[in-house]
DNA sequence: AGCCCCCGTCGAAACGTTTCGCACAACGTA
DNA sequence: TACGTTGTGCGAAACGTTTCGACGGGGGCT
């Protein structure tokens, strides 16, 4: 571990001028920060980050907030704890894993009374989210992966449903079907307040109405026996249905299985799309499900990114949306002739 | 963000007094302990771990070296993070990711050179593990999730495959069953020398052989494809296979499709055990399968705890192996009787 | 009663950085 | 020629902590 001292003595000047050359801090003759640059090279110098962080400056570290599995950690979640530590790590930064428990403010102050981290990245968050306002109060730098109802001032990087939901009702569409059920993710995430559960639902419908065909929501399956009777009910009441998108694997599973019960086929006798789910989930089902895939790892690197930007300098907040990506599996085919016929 | 030099002040002692009545280092007057206990609740005070871990001592810190996802990564490994994030926190101290590019080793001297980090926790590993040589050689301290072909030296926890094939294979005899197959993780996690791979193999074989059933192995397959084709070579070559066991949910799902396309039914016609796979991932099948759930955030906060017990002082090299949990789910069941009758 | 020893406390140095005021030389200008 | 102005470089202080040597006083032993 070669020190700053080490880099001076071996370039024959003072620590001081070390530190402006690399850091380029104040101008440096040319001849002078060659003869340090070379000698930090030769000795592998490295700046401690716990020096610098300790003198005031950064620390170089990022603390990704993450929620303790509550419904169990999904593998979006997860791609955007990778994405947001592979970026991190291009950036020169470090990621610190954060795990919070019962009260996240109080792990917040926790975290960041300690000057440890730089700034924080929020996942999970919430249309009202206390996290983001005790941070916006205490004016610690942080970015959101999901955005608050109104996120003005606040750097974020967020899945665009509105174009989800309308590549998704075009790829209906397309294949000919002229109604499409949606099933939103379980009751209890609206009431949290989750963001996806809220928005994905009204995109969709907006989506659906401005590509002129039928729309049937108002379900909110949480388990797959819950997918299984919300299906049932689903046909029951809209026999005409040829397509239905399903937001939450465990939901998917059951109308998967109640498709199978009433001797129905994929795609054959629907059209099923898998909304908001990794394509690596979508490939366990039979047949491999047409999916929305959430560019969670591109988010999770976009908030880092935004995040160090911030820290850098601070531009106007920035915000950027990414639709799903649609994977076209074996569960997309034109709608059945029976019900073109009956129309 | 209260020093302690604010506390020093507040109890009316010497800076270094509070360091010691705080941290027990030297021995300390009983009044003035308490008095530097009040000052520092008072304060809130905290110590920084930047100063500490500048001045020589720890930071508290430790590093999760987590490889990047190259099959992709499962829950199983998100829920190792998870793990060793909880416990992190429940003992004080930071998880650190760090994403694990192209070449580890340089990660690792990148990543321990800084000081910033006390110890590293290390996943995914091999039989022959190079960053295993290097730690030790470097006199890293460290721990695995997972084990080497021989980890003598090395904290580490892992799943204990012998017990787990024990109850497996106890699960399916005592429903009656008389010849089990075992499909492997595909051949590439062989030749990468993944421990889980290769140790499954020989314990399910060895738990077999002691339990006086037959036993088939052999199959690798890696896909859904090939797991429907394995499934196929299984029961053309051994038609008295009525219990089988599979490991990687991918050739799950291709065993899944297979039996169904052979109008067998589970679990009348087959018994299916999932081997070291979340249930969470189980429930994803219909029907749900009997699942050996590795406890993966236990290991990971186990090899947390290992570490940090290994900063503090240093015992003997803690091991330690926790078997999979049984899940039974909807895929196990005594065998046909067809197949009894014909034996 | 005097001496010694130990308990308890203090102050200073050190860890590796950055920052800031200052000094010094060379140069152009008055 | 003398003076301000740049352009460079230096040294010291500061960040918050731990550690270690030193010091003072009170109690026990002779």
């Amino acid at each position: 571990m070669a020190s700053i001292r080490d880099v001076a003595e071996r370039a024959q000047v003072a620590v001081s001028t070390v530190s402006a050359a690399l850091n380029g801090t104040r101008p440096v003759a040319a001849g002078t920060r060659r003869r340090v640059e070379q000698a930090a090279a030769e000795l592998g110098y490295r700046p401690s980050p716990l020096a610098r962080g300790l003198q005031g400056g950064r620390t170089r570290i990022l603390a990704l907030l993450f929620p303790a599995p509550r419904g169990g950690f999904g593998l979006t979640q997860m791609q955007f704890v990778t994405g947001a530590a592979e970026t991190a790590r291009e950036l020169g930064h470090h990621l610190l894993l954060s795990a919070e428990h019962a009260d996240p403010i109080e792990e917040l102050r926790h975290l960041t009374g300690l000057g440890l981290v730089d700034g924080v990245l929020l996942m999970e968050v919430g249309l009202a989210d206390e996290r983001v306002e005790f941070l916006l109060e205490a004016g610690i730098p942080f970015s959101m992966i999901g955005r608050t109802r109104d996120p003005g001032r606040v750097d974020h990087a967020d899945i665009d449903f509105a174009a989800t939901a309308r590549e998704a009702v075009a790829h209906v569409a397309g294949l000919g079907h002229r109604k499409l059920a949606f099933f939103e993710l379980p009751a209890d995430r609206h009431a949290a307040g989750y963001g996806p559960a809220v928005r994905a639902g009204a995109e969709f419908a907006g989506a659906a109405r401005a590509a002129g065909i039928g729309y049937v929501a108002g379900f909110r399956p949480g388990s797959p026996e819950e997918g299984g009777q919300a299906f049932e009910r689903l046909v029951t009441a809209h026999p005409d249905v040829t397509a239905l998108a399903v937001m939450g694997d465990r939901a998917a599973v059951g109308v998967l299985a109640a498709v199978a019960a009433r001797g129905w086929r994929i795609p054959g006798d629907l059209t099923l799309l898998l909304v908001s789910s990794s394509s690596r989930v979508a490939e366990m089902f039979h047949p491999r499900l047409t999916t929305l895939e959430p560019p969670s790892a591109e988010l999770g690197g976009l908030a880092v990114r935004m995040l160090i930007d911030r820290l850098d300098g601070d531009g106007p907040p920035a915000r950027k949306l990414l639709p799903c990506r649609l994977v076209v599996g074996d569960s997309s085919a034109p709608p059945r002739r029976r019900k073109e016929a009956g129309a």
